[in-house]
DNA sequence: CAAACATGCAACCAAACGGTTGCATTTTTT
DNA sequence: AAAAAATGCAACCGTTTGGTTGCATGTTTG
């Protein structure tokens, strides 16, 4: 995983419209674009936008079935974002570890 | 947390600059302004402009001490955006096991 | 076949972003 | 007191972003 691959996951996250969309993907099934579109407060392509960011950074799936595309959560990319963060507090923890063991001394 | 604090957590994160000073504070001890914008490729204006960007997060902390700024992560924020994750996996998975339960029946 | 539906594509626009340069200010060091 | 170090502030600039509108295209449904 490079930098800039999470980074671009992080990016992706970094919006509430985005986030929004997330989010109500987590809740439920697999939605299309257009119910996914709607409650946003922006048109259908400015949502469509938005989702397509979430595709380039792999945080979400299409499928394309008949006329309509289902859009769907990737569990992987999700899990690497946390495995980063966590990664970032292991070594906070080991530093904070190691001031103790200094102090104490 | 609210979901605009959220998403401006990740859209800091969201950025291979500031994902890299977010890491080489994790790595050690706290730096000042001047050392954290060495070896970013950018001038000392351009670094310090990323690093407000995680202050306003609150990905990170300053600590003025004399004619230097200390800079120090704050590891309460990235727990936060950690939690924001693992929650979005719990829901997924619920999910994931409540279909299972359809599928079997 | 015609109407309705779900989507795609492209141009356009204001605002935010990521970066620069130049100069002023405060704190140390010598 | 003078030089050096660490930082602050502000203007500026090209590119990206987040959103819009208008119209074209493929797919169901009646």
């Amino acid at each position: 995983m490079s930098q800039a691959a999470i980074a671009q996951i992080f990016k992706a996250l970094g919006d509430p419209v985005r986030l929004q969309i997330v989010q109500r993907l987590s809740n439920g099934a697999a939605l299309c674009l257009g119910e996914l579109s709607k409650d946003l407060g922006i048109s259908r392509q400015g949502a469509r936008k938005q989702i397509q960011a979430l595709v380039s950074a792999k945080v979400v799936q299409l499928h394309p079935t008949g006329r309509e595309v289902k859009v769907q959560l990737d569990a992987a990319t999700l899990a690497q974002s946390k495995a980063f963060i966590t990664a970032l507090e292991a070594q906070w923890d080991e530093r904070l570890q190691a001031l103790k063991q200094f102090t104490e001394q």
